[in-house]
This record gives structure tokens, sequence and C-alpha cells, in this order.
DNA sequence: GTGTCATGCGTAT
DNA sequence: TACGCCTGACACG
């Protein structure tokens, strides 16, 4: 699930209903005790997203820095909650009755200044973020020698993309993910952040990732099937929408990339 | 019911 | 480059 807009919806969505409430906090897998043992009792203040990355600030304890990884996810309730999974790391409940359990994350830890800045030194400019500068960006493509495929998915170069992301915005600026990265336009680079943003805050709005344009689809983006809702990603073999060629799929940096190569042209012909 | 795979990434090799 | 994390969705039967 958790590209960055899941990440950035979560922390709208955790500001709403825990944001500036004291907190009641326990570990039901118990591999977070210490943990949640300062964290009880304590006040979440205010909660930052930065690319995959949430930062919950909790008064007067610190911040708690959370990754989900590929499996992570949050769940809130508002009545009464079900009995945590076994892999339950956090609960968290507020003084209304509202709880939050978080399983699978890759990261859930207690972090102080310092641990902070490397975290967000290591990233590159959010989309989603009001403070991100696309220069950053653009600099970054120019200095990686990897394909313009490969430099989407670093998240020191662009924070808050993953897969899904990648492949459809190359598939909707019609790049091949082999174009060095240091030879994409500056023009390119431009639609290919302004392309980021606009994809990011829908899938943040909308709590799911549709890409798929109004002239390419026949029903609206609500009743969309997840495979429907996408050009390319996961549709190996399958029609492009747009020119019925073959998706194509293969390896790149151990990740799965899809292209129509009818419209995703290779730089060398 | 079982098996496979994955929207991620750090660490070991 | 491979593995581990340790969850859920989905295909298959």
């Amino acid at each position: 699930m958790p590209e960055g807009h899941t990440i950035h919806r979560y922390a709208r969505l955790h500001r709403a209903s825990f944001g500036g409430q004291q907190v009641q906090t326990w570990s039901p897998q118990g591999r977070f005790t210490e943990g949640v043992e300062r964290l009880n009792g304590s006040t979440l203040s205010g909660i930052d997203a930065y690319g995959k990355h949430l930062f919950y600030r909790f008064e007067p304890v610190g911040t708690l820095h959370v990754h989900l990884g590929l499996y992570g996810r949050f769940r809130t309730f508002t009545n009464d909650p079900p009995a945590p999974t076994p892999g339950t790391r956090l609960a968290l409940r507020a003084q209304d009755g509202t709880t939050l359990y978080l399983a699978g994350a890759s990261a859930v830890e207690l972090i102080d200044d310092a641990m902070e800045r490397s975290i967000l030194q290591r990233l590159g400019p959010d989309p989603l973020r009001a403070d991100a500068d696309p220069e950053q960006f653009f600099a970054a493509l120019r200095r990686r020698s990897v394909g313009i495929g490969q430099a989407l998915l670093d998240q020191g170069a662009i924070a808050g993309v993953g897969n899904v992301y990648r492949a459809e915005l190359m598939f909707l600026e019609g790049v091949h993910p082999d174009l060095r990265s240091r030879d994409v336009t500056s023009d390119l680079a431009r639609r290919l952040w302004q392309r980021s943003t606009r994809l990011l805050r829908a899938g943040e709005r909308a709590g799911r990732i549709v890409t798929v344009e109004a002239a390419d689809r026949k029903k609206p983006p609500s009743r969309l099937a997840r495979s429907e809702a996408v050009y390319v990603y996961k549709r190996a073999g399958l029609p492009c929408r747009r020119c019925g060629t073959a998706v194509q799929s293969w390896e790149l940096g151990g990740r799965l990339v899809f292209a129509c190569p009818q419209h995703q042209l290779h730089p060398d012909g």
C-alpha cells in the first residue's frame, strides 16, 4: 500500500483523530515495550510526513519515527476495537476512545534530533510537501548514472514515489525507463516533477492510486477496480489502454518495471 | 485452504 | 545481489 500518498494521508487523518490529545499506548506484540512505556500518557502534538517517513511528535517525550516498509499498515477504530493481530507493534488510544493499531511496519522507533536529521538528509524533495524544492530533484537527476526508471525509485532523488507511481509517471510522460537520468532534459524533468505532484495529490485525497485519465476510462475513478485504475503497472502482456500494444515488464534494480513499448520508445531505438 | 507475490528498504554477502 | 522483515490480497483449486 504505502507510497507517499498513503503516508501523507495517514498523517492528515491521524492529526484529525489524535492531534492534541493525550494518549494511552501499549504494544500488543511486545516488541516496542520500552517505547510505549515512555509514550504512555504523553500528548500527540503534531505529525510530519516526509516521503515515506512519518514523524509523530509526542510532548514531552519526543519523536516517534514510523516507516511502513512493504507491509506496514495502520488501522483506526472509533468504536470498540477488535483484538489486535499478533504483529501489532503499537496500539494507541485517545481520550475519546479512538484507537490506532500499527502492524507490519519496518521502523517504529523513538528518535532524537540527530537521527531525524540523518533520515531527512537522505531524502530528496517530496512532491507532496509545500517546502519541496524541485531544483534538488533536477540536480539529483543530473548527478545519477542510472536510468530514469531507477532514479525515480531513489528516495534521495525524489521522496515518496514508489513502484506504481514510477511506472505510471514514465508512461504518462512517454519516457523509457532506460533513458539515462543525466540525459533527461530540463523540460522533461519539470514535467515529471509536476506530474508526480498531481498524481500523488490525487492519491492522497482518494486514498488510492488512480492514474488513468478520464478519456481512457468508462467509469468514475471510484468505480474502477485496482487493475483498471492504472496504465501499465502489473499489466504485463495486456494491451496498452491507448494503443493496444502489449505492455512489457522486466526487472530493474531488483524491482519490476512496466512500460508500453509504443509509447515509451527505447533511447537507443 | 494453500501458495505466491508485493505499492520498501536496511543489512549482509 | 540476496535475504529478512512478517502482512494482506489474490489466484488457484
